[in-house]
DNA sequence: CTGAACTGATTGATGCGTCAATTATCCGGG
DNA sequence: CCCGGATAATTGACGCATCAATCAGTTCAG
């Protein structure tokens, strides 16, 4: 690996983390974490606002006892509820209150127009293409079969 | 901004989140953080292995009281030394131990290899330098004076 | 000199993420 | 029926990140 590669990495870790920080503090003007949407986006596109708990872990890809903690903390918020399963007693219903679409509905237009400022303003339509290759390269990398079967719509 | 670039937006941000991941699990075989990796490089690299606190941050581009936690868990560790500054005494100079340059040295190597594997290797020549400019992009339009002036060598 | 503003650094509270362990329930072979 | 293994979800402990508040020492105007 040269060191123009290596400061590639360094920069595309940086820059990402840079915009992160930033798409984050805006987030929070809505009093929303980057974690509180992706949660809110995933219920709020599921049949009758609802989804079981393992349903809505593998829906936004994260480990499920992040996201109980994470619902736990919500749940105090009264963003979201967890009502008991009918067929599974096991099983959590993870229900997105009112107050949680409100207080979603009104983040997602200033979140995508912090997007649009902060990264899509930044690229033209070629670098978009280029990027959108790289990112492609990189997961099938990552998750050869996934990745591949993904874009065959085959998953 | 088109739903392709959103979803390329969405991709930049759950890519580079695995590699940190990964990148960061592999780290871990020599017992440090991805953020243990950056004071200790950053140490390792300092005239005399140390650096005031204050440097160090910049250096890194943290919070000061983000260091400052860290620090203190790093020197529990002996990975770190913190010692009086003679010049001002409000001030700490951050010291690498034989310790923590042991472990810095004996973590690069793994360190630089995954980076290769996970990263590197899934790009070609091109993507390389399509990366550089994107990133570049991003920069500039994210700190439009310090980005340009870094380029000309005027920082 | 002296005290007010500034700077270097730390602390405490709180939220977030991961790992390992745990609890409760379900289900299928005997 | 019932028991052992799988599955749904939670918990506790710990490290990490951010914010606001704090403390100690320096500096400089008057």
């Amino acid at each position: 690996m040269t060191s123009r590669e290596l400061a590639t990495w360094r920069s595309l870790i940086d820059t990402t983390a840079e915009l992160r920080r930033i798409l984050g503090a805006d987030l929070q003007e809505s009093s929303l974490s980057p974690a509180d949407y992706q949660v809110l986006l995933a219920l709020s596109e599921a049949d009758g606002r609802k989804l079981r708990s393992s349903e809505l872990a593998r829906t936004i890809d994260w480990e499920r006892s992040r996201l109980s903690h994470h619902l736990k903390r919500m749940e105090r918020r009264r963003l979201i509820r967890r009502d008991d399963c009918a067929t599974d007693s096991r099983g959590a219903e993870v229900v997105l209150t009112a107050e949680g679409a409100r207080v979603f509905r009104r983040s997602t237009a200033p979140h995508m127009r912090a997007i649009q400022r902060h990264f899509a303003d930044a690229l033209t339509r070629e670098q978009f293409d280029e990027l959108a290759g790289i990112l492609r390269s990189l997961e099938i990398h990552l998750h050869p079969y996934l990745a591949a079967s993904a874009v065959d719509g085959r998953t």
